[in-house]
DNA sequence: ATCTAGAAGATTGTCGACAATTAATAAGAA
DNA sequence: TTCTTATTAATTGTCGACAATCTTCTAGAT
């Protein structure tokens, strides 16, 4: 299993609401920058784009709203979320607090099937790096499915809730726009490691404190690249 | 400022929109009760009620359904979530989690201002709670007016967002269903104290460890009561 | 030339009607 | 009586039209 083939409001069959499937559609366009941050939404446009009328647009659309993909002023219009740096660090602050709980239940909570699986992906994942060309595939999907995994490993439903269904969206997004591969893919590599060995031993504390510092890493790393960026431009 | 009249996604200004404040009364109606969890949203029967045709209506639930307070199965309809104690179980987690790193922050990034404000709001609340009939009042709303001022406090956009515009929705809908007034206030008053200091002392690993303890212990007295619950009931 | 005011255009908000699907009911057979 | 099945009723999904609001463009005045 993987994280975008996830059935994750609808058990199968195609009788998905014309609603359900473009809100997917709009989120996966606006997620990889198709409709780039920002632009504004017109429903006549994208209703012709799509096919569809303008009524299960609109309700697509005050579903994107609820994630927050998109913001909404009444009678005025929608315009896609702008990314900035600020909230890029807010969501790091976020996630280091969340995805921490989730490794402490993790590690209480996940099977040792799961457990298995969660040192496979490691592997693959060693090996494709080693590729050159896999590295791209680690930084972007694949960094997102360790953590995903262990998300869901915490059986913890609201938790999963918030963080796959509205925050991880987001990080997407901005791995997508800001192509922002985490440039210490190696030392990201033995952070994942050291985690998978805590919740293997069940030690719920050191779990939390290692993802922690797994996530608030990436997010000095983030900090650092900001400040030699505005360094460069006067 | 209090936590209900915050306009959170919208400016001041009578231009909302009818599927706007459909959204807002209904959410209320759930939160309190007044459409009981786990009951059949009819949208014909809403919409004679409330007055306006099906179309905002079903903008209304589609955004309900964004923060999940109800869940939909399409082409059957839409049902309020029904509440249960292991998600009650989950929400705790969540909020060890994410309110104890809002207390870090706020301790971080509180004005001298907004302390000053928070130490008054606790000596209002401990007034009211000695003459007996105040405790309802800190039970309910008054609780989580300073969980509130915290998170608000943090100046954290996403954690503000998620917690306020997810999660308290929630936990409202607890507090008045399962009238779980928190039966120890004496000491939840001394850990709203303890928090303040540490707060006013910008010591952020204190702030956050003590709001950890405080929302754990919280839960702990949930799961008491709960066993005992069972105990009676065979 | 710049700013203001008004008109034209486009977009959003709301509604009622019709089609598609599901749920409820009634009739019949085992 | 109970289960199956066909029919009916109700609800959800979709659409196009009209009204309300905002934006843009144009014309005129300073």
């Amino acid at each position: 299993m993987t994280m975008s083939d996830v059935p994750y409001a609808y058990e199968e069959g195609e009788t998905r609401t014309l609603a359900d499937r473009v809100f997917e559609q709009i989120q996966t366009a606006i997620v990889k920058g198709d409709i780039p941050p920002g632009s504004k939404i017109t429903e006549p446009g994208l209703a012709k784009e799509y096919g569809i009328s303008r009524g299960p647009l609109r309700e697509a659309i005050r579903r994107l709203e609820g994630r927050r993909l998109i913001k909404r002023i009444p009678h005025v219009g929608a315009r896609v979320v702008s990314l900035s740096y600020e909230e890029l660090l807010d969501i790091y602050d976020v996630r280091e607090a969340m995805e921490g709980m989730a490794c402490r239940l993790a590690a209480r909570n996940m099977s040792e099937e799961e457990i298995q699986g969660l040192k496979e992906l490691l592997q693959r994942h060693e090996e494709a790096a080693e590729l050159q060309e896999g590295v791209a595939y680690y930084q972007k999907e694949g960094d997102l499915d360790f953590h995903f995994r262990i998300v869901l490993g915490s059986k913890n439903e609201k938790l999963t809730e918030l963080l796959c269904g509205e925050l991880y969206h987001l990080v997407r997004m901005y791995r997508y726009q800001f192509s922002a591969s985490s440039s210490r893919p190696k030392r990201a590599f033995e952070e994942h490691h050291r985690i998978v060995d805590a919740i293997e031993q069940r030690d719920e504390e050191l779990a939390e404190m290692l993802m922690r510092r797994h996530i608030s890493a990436s997010r000095k790393n983030v900090e650092q690249r900001l400040r030699e960026y505005k360094a460069e431009q006067p």
